[in-house]
DNA sequence: CTCCGGTATGTTGTATACAAAATATCGTAT
DNA sequence: ATACGATATTTTGTATACAACATACCGGAG
C-alpha cells in the first residue's frame, strides 16, 4: 500500500534520483544515457526525463550532445586542478567572513561539528567523518550570510563529487584534514579573520594535493 | 528567401532568444511566463520552450514555481551586494595570473583592447566603452587558462546582466572606471600580481558602490 | 456583509505519436 | 578484399492530446 503520496514532479525527482546514481556511481562517468532506456527503468515518460537531463546537464553532470546523446561527465585530474584553487578562494572568504563576524551561538554550533569529527577521526570511521565534514563547511557557509557565494560554492561542490576520489583515502590525509580543522577552529575562536582564509585554502589546496598523489598511484597501478 | 538553415534545436534557440529578451528586458524582472503565450510567440510548442526554461532556470535567469509558473527572475541591491564582492575576489584572482604569466603577445592584444576604451572613454560613447570593456575582461579570463573560473565568472555576469542598472550611467564613473583600467594595464605590465589584483577587486567593488549610489538615488526618486 | 466551500476555468505536468537526424547495415563496384 | 554509397534502423527532437493541480469565481450559510 502507497501511502505516501509523491508530491513532487517527475522531473524533479528524476533529477534527484540521477544526481544521486551519478554521485555514487551507478551511472558511471563517459557513460552514454539513452533516453528511452533511462525512461523505462525510471517509470516515466521521454518527456519529464528530458527536462531532468536538461538540468543535470546546466549543472555540469552530464554533457548533452545535440543530435549525439548524453553522457555523463567525466571529470579530469586538470579540472580538478582548476577547480579547487577556486574553491579554496571562495572557502576561504568564507572562513574569513565567518571569524571577522560569527556570534557566540554559531560558534557553539561549530564546535560540536567540530567534535563530532575528532570523534569519527578517532575512531577512523573515514565515512562518518566525510559526512560530518560536509555538514561542517555547509554550516561554515550559512554562518557566513552570503546566499549566492554559497550558491556558487554549491555548484562548484556538485562538481567535485563526480571525482571517483576521495582525498581521505590518502595514508594520513584524515589525521592532516583534522589538524586542518582545528587551526581553523582556533582562528575563528581568536576571531582571527586572515589565519582563518588562510588555514582554509590550505585546507583545500592539500586536498587537491592528496588528490594529485592519489592520480599518480592510479597511474602507476592501471597505467 | 531563407537561405540559412537554423541548424540548432528550437529549444536551444528558445534559450538563446529568450536570454537576450531577459538581458534588454523586453521580459521584465518579476513578469510571469505563460508557457503557451510564449510558445505561441516563438513560434514553436511547449515542450522544446518547456525544455528551454529549465536551463534558464538552471541559470539563475526566470525561477520555475512548480504547478505555479514561470517568473523572470528579479535582483535586489542584497542580491547585488552579495554577487559583487564574489565577483572581485574572483576576477581578482584572474589578474593576480594574468600578470604572473602572460605573455607579450597577449599583453599587446590586451593593450589594444585598452587602447580602445580610452577612445571611447574620450568620445563619451557609455555604450561602445561598456561593450569593449565586456571584451576586454572576457579576453582577460581567457589569458588566465582557467576554464572553470571563466564559467564561474561567466554564469555570476549572466546574473549580473539581469540588473536594470548600469554602474557607468553613475556621473564621473566611466571616467573613474577609464582610471581603473589604466592602473591595471599598469601592473600587468610590471608583472606585478598583487597590484593587480588589488586593482581588480577595487575596480568590482568601485562598480558595486555605484550601483548602490544609483539605487539611492532611483528610491529618491520613485519612493 | 463576511466567510466558507464547491465548482469552473486555466495553467502546468506528463504521455504518446510523429519527424528529423545520426548511425549502422548491407550490397555493389573497383 | 576493400572502399564507397544507398538504405535501414536507431535515437534524438518536436508536436499534440490528455491528466493533475492551482487558482478564481460564485453561491450560500452564518
Amino acid at each position: 500500500m502507497k501511502t505516501r503520496v509523491n508530491r513532487s514532479s517527475l522531473s524533479q525527482q528524476a533529477i534527484d534520483l540521477l544526481r544521486e546514481q551519478i554521485y555514487d556511481h551507478r551511472l558511471m562517468p563517459g557513460q552514454r544515457l539513452d533516453e528511452a532506456v533511462l525512461a523505462e527503468q525510471l517509470g516515466i515518460s521521454r518527456t519529464p526525463l528530458r527536462e531532468a537531463l536538461k538540468v543535470l546537464s546546466a549543472e555540469g553532470l552530464v554533457d548533452l550532445q545535440p543530435h549525439r546523446g548524453c553522457f555523463v561527465t567525466e571529470l579530469t585530474l586538470r579540472d580538478l586542478e582548476e577547480i579547487f584553487p577556486i574553491m579554496a578562494t571562495l572557502e576561504g572568504r568564507v572562513a574569513h567572513e565567518v571569524a571577522a563576524k560569527r556570534t557566540a551561538a554559531q560558534l557553539k554550533a561549530l564546535d560540536a561539528l567540530h567534535e563530532k569529527l575528532e570523534k569519527h577521526a578517532a575512531a577512523g570511521d573515514v565515512n562518518r567523518y566525510y559526512e560530518t565534514n560536509y555538514v561542517f563547511h555547509d554550516q561554515l557557509q550559512e554562518c557566513a550570510g552570503n546566499r549566492w557565494l554559497q550558491i556558487v560554492i554549491g555548484d562548484l561542490r556538485k562538481l567535485l563529487k563526480l571525482s571517483r576520489h576521495h582525498s581521505l583515502r590518502l595514508e594520513g590525509r584524515l589525521s592532516a584534514s583534522l589538524a586542518e580543522h582545528r587551526a581553523l577552529m582556533q582562528a575563528l575562536h581568536r576571531q582571527d579573520a586572515d589565519a582563518a582564509e588562510q588555514v582554509m585554502r590550505g585546507h583545500l589546496l592539500a586536498q587537491l594535493e592528496a588528490l594529485r598523489e592519489l592520480s599518480l598511484a592510479n597511474e602507476v597501478v592501471h597505467g
